[in-house]
RNA sequence: GGCGCCAUAGCCAAGUGGCAAGGCAGAGGUCUGCAAAACCUUUAUCCCCGGUUCAAAUCCGGGUGGCGCCUCCA
């Protein structure tokens, strides 16, 4: 398995901390608002990862946050806090907020066929860890105390920016200049560990701990529940493009700092679904959620189809144009392997597959063999069938689920020989007056050389 | 300003030194009463300019254009 790593900057051949067992950590959803098409994209990304390594023959064991507890709308205590936000907006306690947007996160996970990750926590359920984490940052001097709040000192962490690969002086440089600056930091680019000053009076989610009542900072959860779920080292720790300098960069050092060893082996980010008008976020309001996709008329596998159609490192331009062709190609694709006749076990094209996966997760030719597979005429169907079953393992595009219906099978079978019977007459104004009555019912009719046949549309 | 990514047919996209995959859309054909579906055929001076090489979409240098990040964000 061949993956590129952040921190490296290069496609390196994976090398597990133990033969055959890979320990994962995704950074996991804040649950304020619906996920988008474009969070969305990442999951899937991951979990072809996953699911390519088990195919490989790892025992893969994944770890995943739900974040629960607010966010700030910047770097400085100030901004409203997302999930308050989310909650004053809908009139619901912050915590029926979060209940709700997980229940919907993973709704849409299965939606789209992800695995649930073997290990969820919810950020909320870790505070003690925290503070105990905290603790042992201050006790080795990595932390300090200033105007109520703890924070991390960032000048005493070697490397602090060796993924990011941004200059310290830079960091706070023109971002629009308007980063207000927290005059309780030492260095501007210290970050909070815990909270106990907080402009929001009606602060709902708050605990007592030795710092002072109050909240925790917003890099501390994947730290604490990666250490708790998976242990003080990982093989890949996953996220997305925009967390590099920031939140994986402020991981490392906290992470770091209190096990006193290198934390993470592969760094392993997913670029981002973009718009004619730049990336899709979830602070600007106006984006896409899985259910509203659905609403337009695209299956969500039409979209996963769309998704893997490109590489999960480079960007990708969400349109209409390639959800229409990614919506044909897939149901395309669907009712040809549907055609295919009961498995045949056969060990063709596996290896092609695999390499494919192989190479840094190319899953744009595993989607392409899939085409190899069907066009080609020295396999049997049932082998076909069998090939196709073992990618979709991996792929998990859904490709041999039969459409449900609830149709009355006998007044269709009774139409189609009333029609037959018309056509037999030569009248032709009769049988597409059937034929119509059936395309009104959801049925598509395919006139053969072996008699008529009908599909569910 | 700093850090990074990208540029291949109408659209999406593979390819990482040796005659340019695949999908969607389009065109022509087989089949059909007409259709639909299926199948067959067909569609590229690889952003520009230099360089290296017997050979470059692929490597090197220089441009141009687009995007992301640097602030919570997948």
């Amino acid at each position: 398995m061949k993956l590129y790593n952040t921190m490296t900057q290069q496609v390196e051949q994976f090398v597990p901390l133990e033969p055959g067992k890979v320990k994962i950590y995704t950074c996991g959803p804040t649950v304020y608002n619906y996920a988008h098409i474009g969070n969305l994209r990442t999951y899937v990304s991951e979990d072809i990862l996953v699911r390519s390594l088990r195919f490989l023959g790892y025992e893969v064991i994944r770890a995943m946050n739900v974040t629960d507890v607010g966010h700030l709308e910047s770097d400085a205590d100030e901004g409203e806090d997302k999930m308050l936000k989310g909650a004053r907006r809908e009139r619901k306690t912050v915590w029926q907020i979060a209940d709700y947007y997980t229940d919907v996160f993973f709704q849409d996970m299965e939606k789209l066929h992800l695995q649930k990750p073997d290990i969820v926590m919810r950020a909320t359920d870790q505070i003690d860890e925290y503070i105990e984490f905290i603790q042992v940052l201050q006790d080795k001097g990595y932390a300090y105390q200033a105007g109520g709040n703890i924070y991390y000192d960032v000048s005493k962490f070697p490397d602090y920016t060796k993924l990011s690969r941004m200059p310290l002086e830079n960091l706070q440089h023109g971002s629009r200049g308007e980063v207000s600056l927290d005059e309780n930091k030492r260095n501007p680019y210290d970050f909070a560990l815990w909270f106990t000053k907080s402009k929001f009076d009606d602060q709902e989610m708050k605990w007592d701990s030795p710092f002072g009542r109050g909240y925790p900072g917003w890099h501390l959860e994947c730290s604490v529940i990666s250490l708790k779920a998976l242990g003080e080292q990982l093989d890949i720790h996953c996220g997305g493009v925009d967390h590099i300098s920031t939140h994986h960069t402020n991981e490392i050092a906290q992470t770091e700092s209190y096990t006193g060893r290198k934390w993470v082996n592969y760094w392993w980010h997913a670029e981002f679904l973009i718009t004619d008008e730049g990336r899709m976020s979830k602070s600007k309001g106006g984006f896409l959620s899985l259910s509203r996709l659905q609403e337009l008329g695209y299956d969500p596998m039409d979209y996963k189809y769309f998704l893997l159609g490109s590489h999960y490192r480079k960007q990708l331009m969400f349109s209409d144009e390639g959800m229409d062709s990614a919506r044909t190609a897939y149901q395309k694709l669907k009712e040809r392997t549907l055609a295919l006749e009961e498995a045949i076990e056969t060990e063709a094209y596996l290896d092609q597959f695999k390499a494919a996966l192989a190479d840094d997760l190319n899953t744009a030719n595993a989607l392409t063999l899939l085409y190899a597979v069907l066009k080609d005429d020295s396999l049997k169907s049932g082998e076909k069938r069998y090939i196709i079953q073992q990618m979709d393992t991996v792929l998990g595009l859904d490709l041999f689920r039969e459409k449900e219906h609830d149709l009355d099978v006998e007044t269709i079978e009774r139409l189609i020989a009333e029609r037959n019977a018309a056509k037999s007459e030569k009248n032709w104004a009769r049988a597409d007056e059937i034929r119509q009555q059936l395309i009104d019912m959801g049925i598509s009719i395919m006139d053969g050389k072996d008699g008529t046949t009908w599909k569910v549309n």
